[in-house]
DNA sequence: AGGGCACAGGAAACCGGTTGCCACCAAGAT
DNA sequence: ATCTTGGTGGCAACCGGTTTCCTGTGCCCT
């Protein structure tokens, strides 16, 4: 036969590429729009108009190219419509840190809305590093149709001039004052408004305020707010702390707390105040006996402490679905309507109490 | 002129949609290799050449290519990229449940990992239906150039048909007996074994289990282990409580607990057995004074609860890190290495004590 | 001076879809 | 019997990159 010796090196032609070993059944690389065309003895713009459910296309043929299509089990390829359409059906999340409760609900309240209309989730961490961020920011945006960028490190001015190139572009906890950008945000000050005004109620007037990390935009918040609200009352003194914003770091700052002489600690976080609460129980003080302590958050876990935290709770997982709301209403060529500050809500536990008589 | 009047609906040819308003500066669509290279008199060959750091473009053409190319603020569009190289630089997650930590850690771990590696994160959430997983691994699959599937509830069969589809594929808490399919996962059973010699040093004889969700098969492994190794010792007791994976089922399930006399609690993990504790002490149990409780998982909160719990470890972070590095092996064409089960560690804190002397 | 060679860079095919435009066909109207 | 009309479906351009192949150039060597 002449077959033999005619081939060097197996370089034969068209070899569809099946990727070495032939499996069993549909062969290893997906099918694609041509394959099923060729296949069902159609054209590939009629393959798309049947996969895409046109009307233009007879119900019988449809029928049939739906058969083989089905048989060969296509699906057309994401990354090729995705060029085709000019949208990926995929947006971006970006957070500075995952291990923070907030942005794993944001992450899940985000991931649920646009799943229900279809729409993927890419997430990124940017470790609260700053010029990662814009950079990330710029390369997850051009993967996906558009992008929720949470709590933002990034200086005003980078990120107005960013913001044109990261449209449609939703902000979480970070606003960009007489921008068109929507901006989803916590309005910390009336948490902590709600705050000192139970703590005052309650007769405490020496408070002590276990600040958060330097860099946080929410932390300035809460501080001002605070000075604001209790600098109100001159019979009030209050003590910032340095502190965190893990447990650590509140139970680290139990004894400068007792230092102040303060009758109430306002944490900057849940964490911190159980920590607080750790701390202050190993100094052999009770809570809310010889100190109150407030936290802010209300994660999970603040009603199971002993004794349960009075926080003031933010509704976490309604950001992520609320930004969703307003990137899709972008997606759709509309507007976003407005800016929303969620109020947080104070939920009065039983980690604060009466100040003790003083002496 | 000549140029009036031929222009029924102003339908020019090439209007290169520059997206209606002109902004300041660069145009609003991002520039294409086209148009820079267009710019920069070469052709798009050269400026994808230049674009990935080709060595056969000239030092000084390259240089020119490049300056042009950051002028017009020009990036390579990922879509297109993707669809060229048929890789994406993507990879996805697919859990069953975005609320639960173990996930949460599992997604920072897999996104820290991949992103080193310049890889991003597509990540979806099942909510427990079969079904729906299935279609998702598939589409998430897709868009991506490997996939991690956490604790997949898809059956057996199913799964294993899928696999081939889904390649590569890094299985997480759970297993494909006789596939090639890397799985990683936490030995349940050993876990169990641990906490189980603890407790019976302890001097417990009387047990109760509370169980997880019945479709768990990381709950079976438990209750099969459990029942292995209390049944090694026939002056044992063992009740097994159905009972669920929350604070508020463990809480629930108080009231049986001491109905069975059990003198230790094994919970299906750390949120259960916080309930259990609430629950007990609602009742006027001392833990571990009158009772014993221990969980599984070893959750942030397991060392700030009171008392702190006792509970089997495992590294959920590395979990994800690990799937990272098989996936990645996966990815570079090569073997994955074997599947590993990760051992977990016993943790014992203060909810555990000597078994009450028997009356 | 001419042949050979290395190398830089352009033309064009390709990745896998979508879609505007047009040709073709059958049926209804005149 | 011819023109019109409407519905079907193919052709080919396009999305924005990458890569193979090939040509043209300049240099070196004899």
């Amino acid at each position: 036969m002449s077959l033999t010796g005619k081939r060097p090196t197996g370089s034969d032609r068209p070899v569809p590429r099946t990727s070495g070993r032939g499996r069993t059944g549909a062969d290893r690389a997906p099918a694609t729009i041509g394959r099923v065309a060729e296949a069902a003895g159609v054209s590939r713009a009629t393959v798309s108009r049947v996969m895409n459910g046109s009307p233009t296309v007879a119900p019988d043929l449809a029928a049939r190219v739906r058969a083989v299509a089905e048989a060969m089990d296509y699906q057309p390829s994401p990354v090729a419509r995705s060029l085709a359409l000019g949208r990926t059906s995929t947006v971006s999340l970006i957070v500075p840190d995952l291990a923070n409760p907030m942005f794993q609900d944001v992450l899940r309240g985000l991931s649920q809305a646009a799943g229900t209309y279809g729409h993927r989730l890419l997430v990124a961490e940017s470790n609260e590093n700053v010029a990662e961020e814009a950079i990330l920011a710029v390369e997850a945006r051009r993967r996906s149709d558009g992008l929720v960028l949470a709590s933002s490190r990034v200086p005003e001015p980078e990120l107005r001039a960013l913001s044109e190139r990261l449209a449609p572009l939703v902000l979480l906890n970070r606003e960009l004052p007489g921008s068109t950008v929507p901006s989803l945000s916590v309005d910390y000050a009336a948490g902590i408004n709600a705050i000192v005004e139970h703590l005052r109620e309650l007769g405490h007037r020496r408070l002590a305020y276990l600040a958060g990390p330097p860099a946080s935009a929410s932390d300035r918040d809460r501080r001002v707010a605070l000075r604001a609200a209790w600098a109100t009352d001159p019979g009030c003194q209050l003590s910032e702390l340095d502190c965190g914003s893990t447990f650590d770091d509140g139970h680290a700052a139990a004894r400068a707390v007792v230092g102040t002489g303060a009758t109430a600690v306002v944490a900057f976080n849940d964490m911190v105040a159980f920590g607080a609460m750790s701390g202050l129980h190993e100094l052999g003080l009770a809570v809310p006996g010889d100190i109150s302590v407030t936290g802010f958050d209300d994660i999970p876990f603040a009603r199971y402490t002993n004794p349960p935290l009075t926080t003031a709770s933010i509704p976490r997982n309604e950001l992520g679905r609320q930004a969703w709301d307003r990137l899709w209403a972008l997606l759709d060529g509309g507007p976003a309507g407005h800016n929303v500050r969620f109020q947080p809500r104070l939920l009065v536990r039983e980690s604060t109490g009466p100040a003790p008589t003083s002496d």
